[in-house]
DNA sequence: TTTAATTTTTGACTTTTAGTCATTTTATAA
DNA sequence: TTATAAAATGACTAAAAGTCAAAAATTAAA
C-alpha cells in the first residue's frame, strides 16, 4: 500500500513547489503584473499543470496568503506569556503584527490585498481553505487571548470575545491598509504622515476602547 | 468669447454622461465583469471616446467613487448640529455612514473596493482628483468635527485631530469591509455574524477609545 | 518482459478585453 | 466656400487567463 501514499506525498510536494515559485514571481514582479506563464517557468512546469493544482490565479495567491497567516500566527504564539494579563498580551500581539509587516513586507502586503477583497473566485470547499479557517487562522489564538483578558478582568466583558476579536482585527488591518496603500493620499491631504505616530494613536485608542471600564 | 466656454461646458457634460453610463453598467454587471465596450454602448459612444475622457478603466471607476464620497460628505453635513458636542456629532456621523451603506449599497461597495487598493493606475495630477482631496473629501469635514470635540472637551486631545480622524476612518472602513466581504468567512469560523451586533461593538469601542479621559 | 490501463503533463489554441491610433466626421475660423 | 482644428470612431494589437486533445510517464496485469 506504499505507492498511493508516496504519490500523495509527491502531489503535496509539487503543490508546495508551485507555491514557492509563485511566491518568488508574485513578490518580485508584483501581484498584478505576475503571469501564470512566468510562474510555470519558475516552477519548471507548463502552465496547464498549474491549473491541475489550483483552480485559478486567485486560488494560488490565496495559498500564499495562507502561508503568510501561518507565519503571523506563529509570531502571535511567541507573544503568549503566563505572567502578563490579557490586555497586555493583546498589546504585545498587536505590536508583533506591526513587526511582521516590517519583517515580511511582501507577505504582509498580500494579506492586506485579500483583507479588502471579495472571495468569489475561491472555492470555499477546498480542504486547504477549510482547514485554515477551522484550525490555523491567527484569529483563533487571538480570541483565546481576549477571553483570558475577560476572565482576569483586564478586558471589558460586555462584548463577546468573538465580536471583540473580529473588531480589533478589522480595525487594525483597516489602519494598516490605510497607511500602506494611501500614503500618497495622506501627502495629498497635507499630512505627510509619520506612520509610527499613527500606529501609536491606534494602540492608544484601542487600549482605552477595550479596557474594562472602571466604576467611578 | 462664448464658444470656448460652451465647448468646455459640453465637455464636462459628456464626461458626466460617461460616468452616468459607467455607473449603470458597473452597478448592474459588477465592477469586475463590466467592460469598457459595454459602458461605451450605454453612453452611446465608441470605446475610443471613453479614453479621451478617462485614462483607463480604473480612473473611470474612481470617478464614481468620488461621487460616492460626495454623497457621503453631504450626509455628514446633515449631521452637524449646534446643540450637540463633538463626540455626539462623531457618533451621529458614524451612524450616518452605516445608513449610507444601506441606502446606497452600490456606491458604498465601490468606496470599500478602493479603500483597500493601491492607486498606482491613477494619475494623481488629474485636477478632478486633486480637487477631491483638497476640498471635497468627507474627511475634511470630519476633521473639523473632531477638532470641535477637542475644544469642547468631549474628545481626547492628546492625539492630533488629523491622526484621530484618519484612525477612526480607517478603523470604521476596516470593520465595514470585514463585515461585507468576509461574511462567508465569519460563517466558516462558526460565527454567523449578526452584523448589527458587530456595529454596536465597534461604536462602543470607539466611544471609549476617543472620549476625553476622566481624571480619577 | 511485454502490454494494457491509468495518471500526469504538456503547450498550442481559444477567448476575452484593455488600450491604441490612423482615419473620418464634425465644428469653427478665414 | 475652403482651410484648420477638435472630437469621435472602430478596426486593430497585445496580453494574459484558462482549456483540452494529445503525448509522456507511471503503474498494474498478463
Amino acid at each position: 500500500m506504499g505507492i498511493a501514499e508516496r504519490k500523495e506525498r509527491e502531489k503535496q510536494q509539487r503543490r508546495k513547489d508551485i507555491i514557492d515559485a509563485a511566491e518568488k514571481v508574485f513578490f518580485s514582479k508584483g501581484i498584478e503584473a505576475a503571469t501564470m506563464e512566468e510562474i510555470a517557468e519558475a516552477a519548471e512546469l507548463s502552465k496547464g499543470t498549474l491549473y491541475l493544482y489550483f483552480r485559478n490565479k486567485e486560488e494560488l495567491q490565496y495559498a500564499i496568503k495562507m502561508r503568510a497567516s501561518e507565519i503571523l500566527g506563529d509570531q502571535f504564539l511567541n507573544q503568549l506569556d503566563e505572567k502578563s494579563n490579557g490586555i497586555e498580551m493583546v498589546e504585545r500581539i498587536g505590536r508583533s503584527f506591526i513587526e511582521f509587516s516590517k519583517e515580511f513586507p511582501d507577505h504582509f502586503n498580500l494579506m492586506m490585498h485579500f483583507e479588502g477583497k471579495n472571495l468569489d473566485n475561491l472555492n470555499m470547499e477546498d480542504p486547504h481553505i477549510q482547514k485554515y479557517f477551522r484550525e490555523e487562522s491567527p484569529l483563533i489564538l487571538f480570541t483565546r487571548v481576549i477571553a483570558k483578558g475577560q476572565q482576569d478582568g483586564s478586558i471589558r466583558n460586555d462584548i463577546t470575545a468573538e465580536v471583540l476579536t473580529h473588531n480589533l482585527w478589522a480595525m487594525t488591518t483597516g489602519v494598516l491598509q490605510f497607511l500602506t496603500k494611501q500614503r500618497m493620499v495622506l501627502e495629498l491631504c497635507g499630512h505627510p504622515g509619520d506612520v509610527a505616530h499613527y500606529i501609536e494613536g491606534l494602540f492608544s485608542i484601542l487600549r482605552s476602547g477595550i479596557a474594562k471600564i472602571r466604576k467611578s
